[in-house]
Parts: C-alpha cells; sequence; structure tokens
DNA sequence: AGACCCCAAAATGTCGACATTTTATTTCTG
DNA sequence: CAGAAATAAAATGTCGACATTTTGGGGTCT
C-alpha cells in the first residue's frame, strides 16, 4: 500500500502520528483523559488541530469520544484483548490466504526479506526499531491480499494489539517470551512463500494465540497504576 | 448495541449524523467536495464542528481527506463494490455464524420479528423506512455475534453498501429486483433461528452476492455527473 | 494556437476569545 | 461530623477573524 503523502502534512496529521504514537508505545495511561490544553502547550498547537488528530485516533479505537466529556485513551480489559485477539486471528488468516494466492515474485522476496532483517541486530540503524521491522514483515506477509478493506481492518487490528504489547512490556519486563519467536517468523515466512497456505495459516494463528496468551499472563489484574 | 446516547449532543455530533445520512441517502454526489462554508450555512453552525464530523465520516470510509485541500466525499468504482462486497461476504458470515451458536431465545425472537416486520407495510409509522427495517433485519441477524470488533466492521460494510444501493436507486428506478427479496430474507431468518448455520451462510452469502450483481448492473458505467 | 506566468477569488487550516458544561472545592445545615 | 447545596476552577464546545494554500481566469510571449 502505498503512502500517499501528502506534500505539506498539515498540523492536524502531524498531531494525529505524533499522539497515536504516544498511545500505541503506552506512554499514556488507559482510560486517562486527554487533556487538550497542556497537549496543545506539549505541540505547540492550538486546540483546533489536537481535536481533528483525536477524532481520527477515536476512529481506530485509540481514544474514545464522550461528548461534553472530551476525549480519553480507550481503556483495556482482559475481554477487550480476548475479542481483540480472536477477530485479529481471523481477520489476519483471511487476509493471509489471500495473499499467498495472490502473491507474485516480488512478494515472496518482500517476506523473505522482511523475515530476514527482523532478527538481525542492525548495529547502526536505530531508526528502524524493533516494533518497526515487526510491523513491517507481518504487513509483508499480507501487503498481497487485494482487498483494500481487508488489509485496513487488520492493520487496525494489528494497532490495537501493539499497544497492547508496548503496555506489558513497559509495565514490567518479565514478559520475555520463552518461545522461539524467531524461529516461528520464519517458519511462517517459508510456508508462506512456499505456498503452502493451509500450513502457513496454521502457523500463524499459533503464533498470534500464543502472543495473546503471553499479553494475559503479563497483566495479573489488569489495573493499570499511574 | 446499547446506544450510549449522551444526554446532550454537540453539535459535531449532530453534524456527523446528519451528514452521514445525506451521504447515506445519496443526497451528495460521490467525489464532490464538502465546502464547508456552505455546509456551515445550510447547518447553521460553525465550520469548526463541520470539520469534526467530516473527519468521523472519514473514519467510516464515506470522507476522504486531502491535507490542505479538504473533505470530499469518497469515490465509487467498480473495483470499489467488488471490494466491498466480497469483503462484506465474508465478514457478515463470521459474525452470522457466531450469532447462530450463541444466539438465546430471545434471539430468536427479534430476528423473526424484525423478518416480519420487514415487508409488511406499516401503514401508520412512515417514521421507520424500509431501509431502517432492512438494516434492523441485517442487525437483528447477527446481534448475538460475541464480538464487538466484528460487529463495528460488519456496521461499516453495511453502511458503505447502502450508499450504493441508494445511489442506484436515486440515478434510475430500472433497479427493480426481478428476485423475491422477501422470500430470501425469510429463508435465512428460519434457517438462522433453526441453528442450521451452513444453510443459513449460504443463503446470506447467495443474498448478498445477488445484491451487489444488481448494483452492479445499475451501474452501466460508473462516471457520475456533476 | 498552445504553453507559461501572474494575479485575483475562493477555500482551507489555524488561532485566540467567549459561552456552557463539567469537575473539584468550599461552605452551610441538620 | 456527615451530607448536601452553593461556589469556584477547569475543561470542553463553539464562534469569528486572520494567514496560507489552492483554484480559476486572463493576459502575454513564443
Amino acid at each position: 500500500m502505498v503512502e500517499e503523502t501528502s506534500p505539506r502534512r498539515t498540523d492536524a496529521t502531524l498531531a494525529a502520528e505524533r499522539l497515536r504514537h504516544e498511545i500505541l508505545s503506552g506512554g499514556v495511561a488507559p482510560g486517562s483523559k486527554l487533556k487538550l490544553a497542556s497537549l496543545a502547550e506539549r505541540y505547540a498547537m492550538s486546540r483546533g488541530p489536537l481535536r481533528e488528530a483525536a477524532t481520527r485516533l477515536a476512529a481506530e479505537g485509540l481514544v474514545t469520544i464522550e461528548d461534553q466529556k472530551g476525549f480519553r485513551v480507550t481503556a483495556i480489559s482482559r475481554e477487550d484483548l480476548l475479542d481483540l485477539t480472536a477477530t485479529r486471528k481471523r481477520i489476519e488468516l483471511l487476509a493471509l490466504r489471500d495473499s499467498i494466492g495472490h502473491g507474485d515474485l516480488a512478494w515472496e522476496g518482500h517476506v523473505m526479506a522482511a523475515c530476514h532483517v527482523l532478527d538481525r541486530v542492525t548495529g547502526s540503524d536505530p531508526a528502524q526499531t524493533f516494533s518497526d521491522r515487526h510491523r513491517a514483515f507481518h504487513e509483508a506477509l499480507v501487503a498481497a491480499c487485494p482487498s483494500t478493506y481487508l488489509l485496513r481492518f487488520r492493520e487496525q487490528l494489528y494497532a490495537l494489539t501493539e499497544r497492547y504489547r508496548n503496555l506489558a512490556r513497559h509495565g514490567d519486563h518479565r514478559v520475555r517470551d520463552a518461545r522461539d519467536v524467531s524461529a516461528e517468523h520464519q517458519a511462517i515466512a517459508e510456508a508462506a512463500v512456499s505456498r503452502r497456505a493451509d500450513e502457513a495459516c496454521t502457523l500463524l494463528g499459533e503464533h498470534l494465540a500464543r502472543t495473546a496468551e503471553v499479553l494475559i499472563e503479563a497483566y495479573p489484574e489488569l489495573f493499570g497504576a499511574s
């Protein structure tokens, strides 16, 4: 999907990107209010663009709007994580199967490249964080899916999952996977480019489920302090 | 789904509802610009709330934003309709299967009620238009699906489809179905409440595909004047 | 005639200020 | 002292005005 970057991004767009990054990376606590006044000061702009940015994020499920009471970061819960994971699995598998069916040689190359870069330590280029490379890999897997709607939904769900992941990591660092994530990724990539759709879907499904399990275990009670 | 109606809706929310209705009913041509100035005059409010309303509608896919160039009604195309239909079919079938699996007796009642009311002529209550009842029926079918994410996606896709339908009807009236839509609805409802999931999904899938065919045929070239 | 530049009209994006609602604090009462 | 009413503080929602960008038209030069 080509990023239609406008020649000159508007303040609202810029604010949306920045705020999205803050929420996704776990910088602001779930359920906390978005005080536009302080945000406006930090971002060095008026409240107008901030309102629009928050509205856009609300569309992605990262922010909730309550009339006359402003915006607040969407709360998290065990049920939400379960629903999110289950739905993501379904959507993601549909997209993967499509992608395997439609992908050409270039697609295979991108998948293998993203998989290769994923685990290696990119010593000199920390501009691409691990989260970015991880996102790029999963995106490459489904990139050949022809349905823009499905891909849009998938992206939304991926973003929401990423927030949970970053919140868990931010909370305490004991979320270290006992599993070999690297091997899982490689197995998925190989099955995908080899056009073994059933196997790839099975592997990806297990991969997602396992990720969710780790996250659920990471939240003993799910009451974030702040 | 309980409508969390805030005690006092804000102007932006009101504008969003009104504008959504206008776009869905085919009042404004696809691809046309949303001139906020004239809209502000018609709605008797400032451009601020209008901006927010348009932003929300952009999240639902009814409006597209281009930085520095404002908002415009999302364009329509044959490919978009095809993708939309295919994706909707997938999502809708997932939701229906879930709903059949989880629905209780009350759900069965609501489905049958919505189906019964659908075709009958409600002589004295035109407040519920046919579109509303049609929407209510399809919503009742999947109402027992436990996944809020899936239902949200389904609702979005349904709305987008409804726009195409209204545009076709608005364009020229020869979009009269040769098929017996009423019978199709009834068959789906019966299969659903009888817990014959496979049959219900097959019927609903054919129903959706047939609707899309009618729409595609309704657009000879798909170049809206204006 | 066609392409280019320049300029005016219109529309967008942003800001600061005001009215209203919510939220927190104080004060009064039983 | 508890609880509720009254009040003060803060935050939201909305408006009108200004700066910037896009858009459309006219004129000029090759």
